[in-house]
DNA sequence: GCAAGAATATTGACATCGGCAAGATCACCC
DNA sequence: GGGTGATCTTGCCGATGTCAATATTCTTGC
């Protein structure tokens, strides 16, 4: 294993292409969206030849689903992340990962519309259903915290689950497509507390209901 | 003007490719999505050569722009559907108005992507840009007869009508990706029933104002 | 060590696509 | 009824995705 690290790319072969191909298809996925995107473009960034990815994932199709399943499990870690950052307790973690599901689209919007509004991945590779129940336990833990065991496994609990996913979901995609039009620009501040407030909309009466009624 | 009706097809000059090519680009896009959308297909499908869209549309974003604006005018056509046929009053216009933008989105999901998941629409057209302003204006509309004039130019209209719009829109971009888990397939009165719910929740205390506090 | 086979990458080919240019056909107007 | 512009076709080009054939390198068994 004479070191691959630095010479990698002058050799025949390239020793870690799935990866850098990965890399490169992530690129040319911010740089031209997916209906812009080319398996050719990305061989090209890699610097190899044009039928070189035929041999890691297939066809562009694999590609875009191996690069579809990765971005889902960074999805879910931005939520993770909001949810920590904020140490938000009960109904407090349904908003952080809305937050957090927010952004993730504005921070990588092709990806993100790659994953919920593309057919280019497959729906049915395990890899990418994997990383989409992750999603979706990850939010069922959240109703859980929210409203407690009980509860959440009712109709109160697939209600609240489908409301905060929505309306995270819309605002998401909403600020992906640039419509959301009362979003400010420049405020990063009054941006997050809009969009909190959207949040906690959604949940209604689930946000606070150890406290008394106000 | 020897009558075109019939023997249109036959002819050099079909007479109204403009139409037809519409007619031909929407069946295609709801058989292969947007991302499989081809302009030799809308040709072969019309009938006509390969080359004969660029003298009515240019190109094929020309082509898909056309179609994004038409589908635009159906689906404000579809939520003014709904509110005249429930004969919605107050905040119960902006529950309806939702209920139309889903139903637009199940009914022409590969449209609803175009208009508001794709770049290819160029969305600084004239024709495309009327059609979204119009359909801004309903919504307006529709938090003014929920809110009164007064309230809904401050900051309460502002957060309804974000939060009715991400609402919505959530739920229909969930819907057209099959990703709304527990809407019910073959019940649709149940289905109903749990998108009116939603839609409910994001309006939060607008839903009722003048009456009592339940 | 080293040869055989597997893995990896390249080259070349083909059908299809979007767009352009040149020519054919038709409608309309004076 | 002839000409002019609009409409449509044909032919072409470069780019793309995929396949088959080939070249290069890695690995494994001995």
């Amino acid at each position: 294993m004479p070191d691959r690290n630095d010479a990698a790319r002058e050799r025949y072969h390239h020793g870690d292409l799935r990866a850098a191909l990965l890399d490169a298809a992530e690129e040319e996925l911010r740089l031209h969206g997916v209906e812009g995107f080319t398996l050719r473009g990305c061989a090209r960034r890699a610097g190899v030849s044009h039928a070189a990815p035929a041999h890691h994932f297939g066809d562009a199709r694999g590609l875009l689903t191996a690069l579809a399943a990765l971005g889902y499990r960074r999805f879910v870690a931005a939520q993770e992340r909001r949810k920590q950052a904020e140490g938000a307790q009960g109904a407090g973690r349904l908003v952080a990962a809305g937050l957090g599901y927010v952004d993730f689209a504005r921070a990588h919007p092709a990806l993100f519309r790659l994953i919920f509004a593309s057919d280019r991945p497959d729906q049915d590779d395990p890899e990418l259903c994997a990383a989409g129940e992750a999603a979706f336990a990850a939010l069922q833990a959240d109703v859980q915290a929210a409203l407690g065991p009980q509860e959440a496994a009712g109709a109160e609990g697939r209600a609240l689950l489908q409301a905060a996913w929505a309306m995270a979901h819309g605002i998401a995609d909403l600020v992906v497509a640039g419509r959301l039009p009362f979003l400010p620009e420049g405020d990063a501040a009054g941006a997050e507390a809009m969009l909190r407030a959207m949040m906690a909309r959604s949940l209604g009466a689930a946000l606070a209901p150890p406290a008394r009624p106000s």
